[in-house]
DNA sequence: GGAAACGTACAGAGCCCCCAT
DNA sequence: ATGGGGGCTCAGTACGTTTCC
């Protein structure tokens, strides 16, 4: 070891060296995070030591981990082996989590900028398409068919969800349990349900939402005019031999969350069918 | 549609059913991001609708999704569906960034964790073993061997990797050039290097390293007895019909950036050798 | 004359406490 | 159960002034 004479760096050329704000190395001085090793009596002026570039970038490392600087306080004193790994272990698992969030909300994302391709068909397109099982979240109940109820069941939901730790995985859809020939706006029995990503049911929070035959098609623009969609959906399986063994879903791809004009929503129907026999 | 009599809910009620704190509504209030649709005149409370209550949970997500808001501001607005489509497009984007860059962080961590298993083994355990090949950022040039030059040896490789935009994924390691027999402290030639995580090697910055054959063993507490692990692994080589190739490569598993006590420090002795033929 | 010091204000997204109504 | 105000958080950044080498 050659201790014969120390070299000092002024805060300058720590600044220059470690690539770092002079003002953020006062700052770290000031919350007793990295003090100099010396400081002068008459000017004030800081003075460090090399020990103290290792430390500045033990602090970066620390940081983009996502330590705050009062943790990496107690990190840098590395008195404690056991107590650091500890630290890290814990903060490899936020991170873990982290990132399964974020591909979620990646993926849920994802969902709302790729509607653009289903916007170009402006004909009413009618299809027989077996709908694939997935879990849902979900909450039916007997009220209002209006808008506002609407908008309290979506909250609601939402909140179900939250509360239940849950992830979204789609959009907002609906269930019609009433015969539609006599459909009472005033007392409906509906369902409203998102798909989550979860693997498994949860009473009277999660449940199975799919696994079968539908005829599907998108319906452009307000709700009012919905029910001519209807009608030539219907019109379509009787005249192809099928029969609609009701309770239709109404998938809201783009609804009121994502525009104020009603003309650019997009609805998914999905009316579930049996061949006749 | 219903319109009868509009329902109108407390900034309590809002708060117990969106799961919100009552001080938030104001702050989003006063901030114009989600405002009341009545205000009372003589006691200013605030009465929220139910397309309120919507509002607070696309809030919610957007917020979730990492956006400021401000810019919820913008993207509540719903009129434009292509800028909205465009700012999710993007957040999309920055997301994926943040999981690449975080799955490279929680690797790194793992690195600094799972050093225990090393720890229990306290013989010295000389292994051969063949060198995987890797990338790593170095710097190499002729200097003193004490303390201080290498915290800023290590100082100027952290700032490289930095500059560079590179990620490490190892610890920091160093490469003695000089021939062991007449190693002088005051003028070595050292190379001091880090694994990252990239694929090319990249002039001055990153190189390859590894691909050979080495004897490798684990050297326990302070540097001061790490001679006689060295020599250890001399007659070991020798014994065994090997001959040391020289350019010893130093890999500090656990060092001063992890603890104080040097009696914890872990050493990786990697010695390239050659079968004698 | 450039480099160092320091005080203050500001940022975003709220939380907390207190007092009045 | 409301309202509002002021202060606090975190990890700095920006501005301006003064003092030092």
């Amino acid at each position: 070891m050659d201790n014969s004479k120390e070299k000092y760096y002024l805060i300058g050329e720590v600044s220059k060296i470690c690539n770092i704000p002079i003002r953020t190395l006062h700052y770290y001085d000031n919350i007793n995070l990295l003090q100099p090793k010396k400081v002068d009596n008459q000017s004030n002026y800081r003075y460090y030591s090399h020990e103290q570039l290792l430390a500045i970038n033990t602090i970066k490392h620390f940081k983009k981990a996502g330590f705050s600087l009062k943790e990496i306080k107690l990190l840098l004193k590395r008195d404690d082996l056991e107590y650091n790994s500890k630290m890290l272990e814990q903060k490899c698992k936020e991170i873990e989590k982290n990132i399964a969030e974020q591909t979620i909300l990646k993926n849920r994302l994802k969902l709302y900028i790729n509607q653009d391709e289903k916007k170009h068909s402006s004909t009413v397109d009618i299809k027989l398409k077996q709908i694939p099982a997935c879990y849902v979240a979900y909450s039916r109940y007997i009220g209002k068919c209006s808008d506002d109820e609407f908008y309290l069941r979506f909250t609601k939901l939402n909140n179900l969800v939250e509360k239940n730790n849950l992830h979204m995985s789609g959009t907002m859809m609906a269930i019609y349990y009433d015969d539609h020939k006599n459909f009472d706006y005033s007392s409906a029995d509906i369902e409203v349900l998102v798909k989550v990503s979860v693997g498994k049911e949860i009473k009277g929070v999660v449940r199975k939402y799919g696994d079968f035959l539908a005829v599907v098609a998108y319906h452009y623009g307000s709700y009012k005019t919905m029910s001519e969609t209807y009608q030539k959906m219907l019109e379509w399986i009787e005249s192809n031999n099928y029969i609609y063994t009701g309770r239709a879903t109404e998938n809201y791809i783009i609804d009121v969350i994502s525009t104020v004009s009603e003309h650019e929503y997009i609805t998914e129907l999905i009316l579930p069918v049996k061949k006749r026999s």
